[in-house]
DNA sequence: GGATAACCGAGACGGTACGTCTTGTCTTCAT
DNA sequence: ATGAAGACAAGACGTACCGTCTCGGTTATCC
C-alpha cells in the first residue's frame, strides 16, 4: 500500500505550463500535447495525475488565485464587502481568469468532480469568509440578528457574476458600490448606518 | 442580388435536432455530424448557413424558449418579478436550458459574435421588458422616480444565475420572493408598500 | 447504396510513402504517422481504407512487385525455374523487399487478414505460375505425368525461402541451380535429361 | 571481476511468465510489463539481464524446445530424417512455438543480436545434428562422399518452414516422408536403398 | 417549358487533439 | 547494495470531430 510518489517537477512543471498557456491562448484553445510540450512532461503522467485538460486548470487556478482575494477589515461591511468584491471583479476582469472561469462553468454542467472542485474549492472559501465578515457586523449591530448571510452575499456576487456573464455593464469601485448599497439597504443595513 | 434560397425543410430540421440532441446528451457531447444524421441535413449544408455548433444551438434555443418567459402584468412590481423570475428559474432549471445557456456563455468568451448573440437576443429583450416593468412601477408609485432599473434587475437575476452556475441554493418561488424582497427594500420600494 | 469514392491521390500517396519509408528504415520503423506526414494524407483516411500498418505494406509491396518475377519460358523446366527462382532470390535480397516479407509473414500469425492476403495475393499468384511450368515440361517430357507439381515448388522454393530467413547460405545462381538440380533428380526429371 | 549475482529465482520467473504469456496471448501480445506482473520481477531487473523482449523470449524458446528435437539413429537415414522432421514439424506446428519463431524471424530483420541468437541457438544445433546424421549415411554407404550435407538439410527443411510460412500445405507424417524421399532421390541416396 | 443556377444529400478529405499504450530509463524505498 | 515497485519521457496508436471540398442529382426560378 505505497503512496504513489509523484515527480514534484512534473506537477508544478504542468500547472505553470497550464496557466501560461491559458493566459496566451485562453481556455478554449488549451491543448493538453501544448501543456506537455510546454512543460516537458508526457502525456502518460499528465493522464496519470489528471483526468482531463479542466482538472489541470482549476488546479493551477486555485492555486495562483487563492491568496489575493482576502476579505479586509475595515470595521465597516461596506468598506469590507466593497473592497473585496472590487478586488474580485478586477480579477476576474483581467484576461485569463474570468474567462476561465465562465467556461469552467460551462464544463462543469457535465462534470461533476470539476463542478465540486469549483464549488468547494473556489465559491465556498469565499463565501465561507463572507459569512464571517457578516457576522461580524452582526456584532457590531451593522445589521439585525436574523439576517440571512447567504442572501446578502448572493445580493453582491449574484450582480458581479452576471455582469461577467454577459458583459453589459462595467465593474469598477463605483458599480460595485451602488450594488452593495442596494444590498446592505435591503436588508436592514443601510450604509447610512455604518 | 440573389435571395439565398435557404430551404424551410432543412432549416428547421436542423434546428429541431441540435434541440433534441442537446436534451438527450448535454451540449457537451452535441456533435455537428450528430445533427446532420439526425435531420437528414448535410454538412455543407449545415457550414452554408451556420458558423459552427453553437450558432446553431443559440438559434434553437432562442426561437424554443422565447415565448415562455414574458412578464405578467399584475399590477404590483413585486408579483410581476417574482412572477417572471420564478418562471425563469424553473425554465433555467430544466435538464437542457440552464446547462446550455452556461456552455454557451463559457464559449462566448473565444467567440465574439456568440457573445453578441447572447446579449442580443436572450439578455437584451428580457432586460427590456423587465426595465418596462419597472417603469410601470414608477408610474404606479412603487418606486421613486431615481430608480436605476439595471441596478434593480441586476440584482434580481444576478443571484439567480449566480445560483445556476454554482448551484449553492435552490431557486424555488419561495428563495425568488426572498431575493425580489431584498431588492426591491434595498431600492427604496419596499414590498410592504406592494 | 453508393459505392465509396476514393482517392486516388491519397491511395496511391499512401502507397508510395510506405514504399519508401520501407526502403529507408526498414519495416520495423515504419509508422503511421510516418506514411502520413510523407504522404499529405490523414491519419482519419489512411484509417478508412486500411486496417493497419501492414495491410498497407502488403499492397503496396505486391503492387510494385508483382509484375518482375514473371517466369520465362525457355523450353527447358531447369532453365525455367532457374531462371525465376534466381530472380527472385535477387529480388528478395533487395535491402526492402527481403525483410519486410519476412516481418509480414511473422504478423500474419495473429492477422488472418494479413496471413489471406500474403497468400493469396503473394504465394499463390506465383505457385500458379509455377504449377504451368511444370505441366509444360510434364508434355514436353521432361517429368513424369505423376509428378507432384507442388513438392516439386516446395522443393524449390523451400531451401530459398529458408536461406532467406536464416541467412546460413547465399543465393546466387550457382546455390540456386544446384537447389534445382537436386529436385529435378529427385523427382524423375533429371536435369541430364533436359 | 566481479560475477554478476543474477538472481536464478527472478531468472527462471521471468522465463516461465514469457512462455505462458506467448501460450496463452501469442508473441504479437506479449509486453514486458506483463511479463513483470506475472512473474513478480520488477522491470529494472528484467532490463538488466534482457536487452529486450525478443531477447526474453528467444532465451524462453531455447531452453524449453532444446531437447525434444533430437535425431534418433535407426541406422537408416530416411528414417533418421523423417523421424526428426516430423517431431519438428509437430513442434512448429502447436499454438505457441512456430508462431513465435516466424515472429522473431520476422524481428531478427532489424535487430542483428536476434539473428545470431536464432542462428547459433536454434539453427545451426539442429544444423550440426544434421550434418553428423548425413555423414553417418555416406560411411553407411547411403549416400555418396561428395555430397552436399547443407544442400540435403536444406531440402528436407526449406519445405517445411516454407509451408509453416504460408500455411498452404500440411506437415503430417506422410507429407514428410515424401518431402525426405525426393531430396535423398535427388542427392542419389534413393530411398530404395535404404 | 427548357435552361441554368443555386440548392441539396452524401460523404471523403486534411487537420488536429484526444486519451491509451508500451518501451526502456531512472528514482525511491525496504531489506 | 540489491531488487520490487513504479514514476517518468518519448512517442505511436487508433478514434473522433471539425470545417472544407467535390460529387451527382433535384428543384425552382427566369428567360
Amino acid at each position: 500500500m505505497s503512496t504513489p510518489r509523484r515527480s514534484a517537477r512534473a506537477h508544478t512543471a504542468v500547472l505553470d505550463a497550464a496557466s501560461q498557456l491559458v493566459l496566451e491562448h485562453g481556455y478554449g484553445r488549451l491543448t493538453v500535447d501544448a501543456i506537455c510540450a510546454r512543460s516537458g512532461v508526457s502525456k502518460a503522467t499528465v493522464y496519470r495525475w489528471w483526468p482531463n485538460r479542466a482538472a489541470i486548470v482549476v488546479e493551477a487556478l486555485l492555486e495562483s488565485v487563492q491568496p489575493d482575494v482576502a476579505y479586509p477589515d475595515t470595521g465597516s461591511l461596506r468598506e469590507d464587502l466593497v473592497g473585496q468584491a472590487t478586488a474580485l471583479a478586477r480579477a476576474l476582469a483581467a484576461p485569463g481568469l474570468g474567462g476561465t472561469l465562465v467556461a469552467l462553468l460551462g464544463e462543469a454542467r457535465d462534470d461533476r468532480d470539476l463542478a465540486t472542485a469549483l464549488r468547494n474549492g473556489w465559491q465556498e472559501p469565499r463565501r465561507a469568509a463572507g459569512r464571517e465578515v457578516v457576522r461580524r457586523a452582526v456584532r457590531r449591530g451593522e445589521l439585525p440578528a436574523d439576517v440571512d448571510a447567504d442572501l446578502v452575499l448572493d445580493g453582491v456576487y449574484g450582480p458581479l457574476y452576471l455582469r461577467l456573464l454577459f458583459g453589459h455593464a462595467g465593474l469598477g469601485r463605483d458599480e460595485v458600490q451602488r450594488i452593495v448599497d442596494q444590498v446592505l439597504d435591503g436588508c436592514g443595513g443601510g450604509h447610512r448606518a455604518g
